[in-house]
DNA sequence: CGTGTTTGACCAGCGC
DNA sequence: GCGCTGGTCAAACACG
């Protein structure tokens, strides 16, 4: 992954914030590692913005998340000014990377109907679907959290439809699909085979809706405005285009009132730092030189 | 009964 | 071409 625009790992995320680039594998998947959140109470997550500066700095995301969020599910999430219109190679195309996932479409139900009639059908549908073409995967995002739970809260329900373990790793990773029936957004969930205390969260796709709150209890509206804007934030800063130019990188470089107390290790980090993240830099770990305007 | 999880099987992509 | 691995499906099951 060194051979392509990965970003260089290590990079400070923003300055004054507790996101620091860990890493990026080789299909362009950046890793932020929050540190914040491995402030952990016995419940989880401690979101409680009095003790991290998260409030700020996921307020500034709910901004930029308004700002970007135009499009609706059904109608592609290319549409309006959503980011994904104008992906890196220009190739991602949600109805292709994610035809299984998208209940709303014909074809999935036809896909279902085909499967109900029988004991154990063969997956003729998606095979023919996908012969001929590649899977496209669609941007994708991932962070490292230590957390004590696996599945940490962000706002948004999901289902899980998956688990596989893993080579190299003790540890299973799951996967999870928005429970929202036109939203494409799935996510990947496993821990660290370096350091199980971190989570690796892999968010794919861009929500196409708003947060649905924590239906299981156990946040505050605070902590559901931080975390529920956390997944589309986060999807944003991959996509290409002024959007994370001029809304984004701003916004989350801003100072925070509150100053990181703590020093997370890196030694999930997968090299040395070798670029400090100006602008320029910052931009260049989150987004290929290609996927520049300038 | 609705919703979510578990889990074995299947499939595609990729490296050798 | 073959085997490995990741990703997905879907029936069965659990739970509130």
């Amino acid at each position: 992954m060194e051979d392509k625009d990965a970003p260089d790992p290590g990079s400070e995320f923003a300055s004054g914030s507790s996101w620091t680039l860990a890493g990026a594998d080789s299909d362009g998947v950046n890793y932020f590692l929050d540190r914040e959140s491995s402030i952990l109470s016995e419940f989880g997550w401690n979101l409680n913005p009095d003790q991290a500066d998260g409030l700020g700095r996921f307020g500034d995301m709910e901004r930029i998340e308004r700002t970007d969020f135009t499009g609706d599910c059904g109608g592609s999430q290319g549409t309006g000014s959503a980011p994904a219109a104008s992906n890196p190679g220009g190739s991602v195309d949600l109805s292709t990377s994610n035809p299984s996932v998208s209940s709303s479409s014909s074809e999935d139900q036809t896909e279902k109907s085909t499967a109900g009639s029988g004991v154990k059908p063969p997956q003729i549908p998606s095979k023919v679907r996908k012969k001929g073409q590649k899977r496209i995967r669609q941007p994708r995002f991932a962070f490292m959290t230590k957390s004590e739970v696996d599945h940490l809260e962000d706002g948004y329900r999901w289902r899980k439809y998956g688990q596989k373990a893993v080579k190299n790793s003790p540890f299973p990773r799951s996967y999870y699909r928005c429970t929202n029936s036109k939203c494409t957004v799935k996510k990947r969930v496993e821990r660290s085979s370096e350091d199980p205390t971190i989570v690796i969260t892999t968010y794919e796709g861009q929500h196409c809706h708003h947060t649905v709150g924590f239906p299981r209890g156990g946040f505050s509206s605070h902590e559901a405005g931080f975390a529920g804007q956390l997944t589309p934030a986060i999807s944003q800063f991959y996509y290409p285009g002024a959007h994370f130019q001029r809304e984004i990188l701003p916004s989350i470089t801003q100072p925070q009132h509150v100053p990181v107390r703590e020093v997370v290790q890196s030694h999930s980090l997968p090299g040395p730092t070798t670029q400090l993240a100006t602008d320029n830099g910052l931009l260049g770990d989150i987004v290929p030189p290609g996927m520049r305007n300038t």
